[in-house]
DNA sequence: CTGTATCCTTATTTATTCCGTAATTTTATC
DNA sequence: GATAAAATTACGGAATAAATAAGGATACAG
């Protein structure tokens, strides 16, 4: 990394092991690092300090990163700051929900450095991340709305569970592209899930019963697609 | 597709049984498998083998799981390598101490193999499928695309199988080259797989079935060549 | 907090499609 | 017309997916 204008990350948790091990990763990697040990400080030195990405550990003493991140949001120079939440597996919060309060992504705990560091790095190789809060599509006679958890297929509408609804709005996200068993798992049951391949094809089939036969086709051998046309 | 080449996986660890589940685990994946009994000849193997992964006890005889992760780490040409320790349960090592000296990942005993094999794959997964070569071909009045799997034919959509689809999509990409059965085994089966040369005929049958006869001419003696013009 | 319903995952069975081989017929070339 | 190569056809087995069932986890209501 070059002479230029270094990126600048603040480390918000309120363990000083997690903090130390990221703070000594991160100067490695070349990023110009400040801590905070919670989340009120965590607002005032990103303030100040004007982070291009910021960690956030979801639960902090004093004030949880969901409420943290809330506020960072309404601050305008920090608008265009990538909110990374830092979260143990199995916590309260969501995916959803750190979505939904603005976060650009979120690791779960334990934290591999490794993957944090390519991860963060990723962030700024490619630009436009944000064709993915898309709250409506249409498709074919399919209005998804991500909001509520529905489909409206010709006025009809079906509400489908989480899982289901994750497969077929992936799926139809990305129209005419095949991903195979893997991929869907890795992009809506996440990195850390350890899921049997054969479970998409359970739940493939649960959302065909509901919304019908011609939309998901079977790619023998690769995997399944959302079809137009 | 099969021509890849194998990732390299090193398993160190002093209890026979647990590599050799391992071991055998990781060939059924399809990995390239080195093992050591001890940290000591773990790092004198690492040297020589180059592996990709390193699955490494933390509780070994002669020399531990930390020691000779740090060692690893001085070693420049592992410096890519991803280390992920063994550890049972409660250990008196931290999951911090496990990352201060340059682990990647860790997971505890008793190994659900499953698991493993998943948290090693994802090691390597590509990034979001978007940015792969949407690899599209347009030759004459077909559009091959490796998206979706489909031949579109002047606005009608042909769906091929997998070995089909892979071979008319090979010699498209190379129009007008004339193409061995061999070669095309070779390109397309994969070196590793024992087929008979005449099978190729019967897949070149099935694909002009499917397309028209226009497109891929026979080179008697030779092989088989995509026409342009 | 407890009981209940829903959802998720795995396992098992059944069905389907695809692949590879071999045998036969046709075509190309000398 | 002889000969070698390729096209065609048919079929069994392998691989893959669909359908079904069942147990366990989770969320929710009372």
């Amino acid at each position: 990394m070059s002479e230029k204008q270094k990126i600048k990350v603040l480390v918000v948790d309120d363990e000083p092991d997690i903090v130390e091990i990221l703070k000594y990763n991160l100067l490695k990697e070349g990023y110009d690092v400040a801590t905070a040990e919670d989340g009120i400080k965590g607002v005032k030195i990103a303030t100040k300090f004007q982070p291009d990405v910021i960690l956030l550990d979801i639960m902090m003493p004093n004030q949880d990163g969901v409420e943290t991140c809330l506020q960072i949001r309404q601050i305008p120079e920090l608008k265009n700051t990538f909110i990374i939440f830092l979260t143990a597996r199995m916590e309260e919060y969501s995916e959803v929900a750190a979505f939904d309060v603005g976060a650009d992504d979120y690791i779960t705990k334990p934290i591999k450095p490794r993957a944090l560091m390519s991860r963060i790095s990723a962030l700024f190789r490619r630009e436009s991340k944000k064709e993915q809060e898309q709250a409506q599509i249409k498709v074919k006679d399919l209005t998804i709305d991500r909001g509520s958890y529905t489909i409206d297929k010709s006025g009809k509408t079906i509400t489908l569970p989480k899982k289901e609804f994750e497969l077929l709005y992936f799926l139809a996200k990305n129209p005419n592209m095949v991903f195979s068993r893997d991929e869907l798992l890795h992009n809506i049951w996440g990195s850390d899930v350890f899921v049997l391949a054969r479970t998409v094809d359970v739940h493939i089939r649960k959302v065909r019963e509901k919304i019908g036969e011609d939309y998901i086709s079977t790619v023998k051998g690769v995997g399944y697609k959302f079809d137009l046309g």
